[in-house]
DNA sequence: CGTCGCGTTGACAAGGTTCAAATTTGGTGG
DNA sequence: CCACCAAATTTGAACCTTGTCAACGCGACG
């Protein structure tokens, strides 16, 4: 079986393919949001479509009653809020202090469809997406906590390009709700991989992460 | 990789959603499998795209210890298999005995990529499985076993077009699978939903179900 | 210097899993 | 036609992983 890391790495030729168009017939503005600070809701229209240019968004569902599911979380270079209908079919929030640029969806979505290949981009695009959301099903499904922990900081180390030092934008509760735990057993499982001489935090606040065994790391993932 | 051919019953004809190809410039051909038939395997090339003339399929991720996530059922006119790159991302297998239409993909994807607004139906496909994902995730993430249960006899009944009586080709365990929980735990659900009235069983085998009450269960899946 | 947000840890509860057994059904072969 | 067996489902009981509730520590910030 192929280990696939979420989509980075159609997310990193997204950023590329993005880059063909932003500025040159496609209006593109900068906003920058305030951690916390909503994006889009559930059923908002869906005007623009987003590229983070620093900090991170978190997208999700939320039950009536309060319980919420993280879809996933967008890192710089990364697009989101592209909606193939009229309407956003989930919520996106800043988790820290973010950048995004922004592109009206009518016309990136015109001009993709007009360029050569344009449309194969697009189907690239959603298709990653889809990806990404079978495996998360997978996760969701069938893993056990410590196998979710461990898949989260892999897919951390993964779209950071496996830095020395991991940086969580997100809390733990985000973790756990995107991971479909509460923070609490998120919380054990961290220290268990950390008694493990697994991994060590690297400040107060527990939100750097230094993988010391990246093979173990691995093994548990499969 | 392989396209099984044991039992094959060998026609050339058309129908369903894909009518305004097949048939026309797309060569498509239709292929019977037995209960239980794997139809192609996560990694095998993508070769074929798949769409139930009759029976039902499960799609599924496995883990290396086999334990098992099904992504969807495919029931009656239900496309399945298309990828965007050359290799299926999980498996599919049949059901019960099950007829589907074949089209290769390449000259699918090419007649759609040719035709006007073709682009955009291939969009759409890929986002309504994106969507059913999305939603899944939550249900796996975040509801209990009864809310899943629930949430699974709706997702049976809309897609039967409320029918007087409900047939789940499925056993209790591709339910399990499906649900992110343990085939008992399905049938205490059920039973529970039974002994609730909000459902009735219509044959000695429990695959047939008649909801009593469409307005509680439209509340549960809330 | 008090408060608040965030993270960790402990004790306990509970929802779901595991293991086991009984029942039913359908299929197969004699 | 019947005996036998495998597969599917239900149900019970014990167990365990994870959730819940609470306490505590720490750093940031007004």
């Amino acid at each position: 079986m192929v280990l696939r890391t979420g989509n980075a790495d159609h997310r990193t030729t997204t950023s590329g393919l993005l880059a063909g168009f932003v500025g040159e017939r496609v209006p593109a503005s900068h906003f920058k949001y305030r951690k916390g600070v909503e994006i889009f809701g559930e059923d908002d229209e869906a005007e623009y479509v987003y590229q983070i240019q620093s900090g991170a968004v978190r997208t999700y569902k939320m039950l009536p009653d309060g319980r919420r599911q993280i879809n996933s979380f967008h890192l710089p270079d990364d697009m989101f809020g592209f909606e193939n209908g009229p309407i956003h079919r989930f919520s996106a929030e800043a988790v820290i202090e973010t950048t995004v640029c922004i592109i009206k969806r009518c016309s990136l979505v015109d001009e993709m469809a007009a360029r050569e290949g344009g449309a194969r981009d697009l189907i690239g695009l959603v298709t990653s997406n889809l990806q990404h959301a079978e495996n998360h099903m997978l996760l969701l499904g069938r893993k056990t906590a410590l196998e979710r922990v461990v898949a989260f900081v892999h897919e951390m180390d993964e779209r950071q390009h496996r830095p020395a030092v991991i940086r969580l934008p997100m809390n733990r509760r985000d973790i756990a709700d995107y991971l479909g735990l509460t923070l609490e057993t998120v919380s054990r499982a961290l220290s268990t991989l950390r008694d493990d001489n697994i991994l060590r935090f690297h400040d107060s606040t527990q939100r750097q992460v230094e993988l010391l065994n990246r093979n173990r790391i691995a093994e548990l993932n499969a």
